[in-house]
DNA sequence: TAGATTGTTAATCGATTAACAATC
DNA sequence: TAGATTGTTAATCGATTAACAATC
């Protein structure tokens, strides 16, 4: 009884997979194999049947992946054959450029309010969207059922606005703030920070 | 003879350290364990005592970590106890806002110029820089001796843009637009795309 | 059919944790 | 001294890879 737990190493490959498919199948790309998938991707190919083959049999012995059926179904897995809706909080640089990316688009994902505490902000427009004030968002948040944020504030507030979204009954933060979050068991965080990406980098040159 | 090399996951880790030393030190804190940075970060004591293990005896048995002498040291390994300048290509939304980012202050780290293809933004002022002409880059930077740089152009452009700043000299790239680049090995790529960071939580809801 | 590629098992490799002597 | 915490070793745990029968 219970069901598997399947590796979060092996979960946050997938987001990989999906969008190097859907890449595939912009080119108008039918099939693709393991194989060319790992070349892409840089990931073995054993390793890539090995995770796939934790959620079900999606392949064809001698020919390989339809490109197609197979993003469908990591979509199902990773629960984006929906729309999610996602409130931004801080309506700076950072804030604004994340509201207006295009890039969530077809990928399951809608950002669908942003906040800022600064009153000069409230009340204009970023992209399509009007800046509320953030002495709302939790009211707000709970009302709209969102489960999904992005933190982009600085990062001495980062810490109350994510208790205020937990409130609120979000389960899944990206922080940009660059600092870490203590959160409960049940709620996700994942962290932005270009620095920590160049860092790592900066020790091999 | 030869170096011992060092896991890459390991190297990983020590910006995530680094950033929490630095906060500490901001607190005026002077001393810190591996038990309590462990907590704070959500890693075990262990495991930052051996990640540290590999680069030499920081600590003192009985007190722990000069929180001022381990970032300093951090700072060394990762070599950012010197500022980097970086170029910034593509000046969108995501482009500019990395360009107007506070965040690299004090962490080794410096944008240093930024580029467009766009004929409108080339001479237009993008924090404190003046956007340049994408078709000047490989021989700006390579004038410039710099060696990492952050793509923020559309995914289109963003394979031959790698090739251009590679051939011009840059080690390190860090990649805003949504797609897998190709690079030869001593090369490093890091991405950053929002959408990949959510679908990793996603499936938790 | 011959060739290709899957899904899966077993072997290998590497990373994490537990435990503790050393010592501040 | 007694208590705390390091650095390190050995044990454990988990992830990756190699190999191959099954089969399209």
């Amino acid at each position: 009884m219970g069901e598997k737990v399947i590796p979060d190493i092996v979960v946050g490959r997938l987001p990989i997979y999906l969008r190097a498919l859907q890449r595939m199948h912009e080119e108008n790309r039918k099939v693709t194999s393991s194989q060319e998938l790992g070349e892409r991707l840089g990931i073995s190919a054993a390793q890539i049947r090995k995770d796939l083959s934790q959620f079900g049999e999606f392949g064809k012995q001698g020919t390989g992946y339809s490109i197609e059926y197979l993003a469908e179904q990591i979509n199902q897995i990773l629960k984006v054959d929906r729309v999610w809706d996602i409130a931004v909080i801080g309506a700076g640089d950072i804030g604004s450029a994340v509201a207006r990316y295009q890039g969530f688009a077809n990928r399951g994902l809608r950002v669908a309010m942003i906040f800022d505490s600064d009153p000069s902000k409230v009340g204009t427009q970023v992209g399509t969207f009007t800046v509320q004030d953030s002495r709302n968002v939790e009211e707000v948040i709970r009302e709209a059922g969102i489960q999904i944020a992005m933190i982009a504030t600085p990062s001495q507030t980062a810490q109350s606005v994510a208790e205020q979204l937990i409130n609120a009954g979000v389960k899944a933060i990206l922080n940009y703030a660059p600092i870490n979050l203590t959160v409960p068991d049940e709620v996700r965080v994942q962290y932005i920070d270009p620095v920590i990406h160049l860092q790592r980098m900066t020790y091999y040159l």
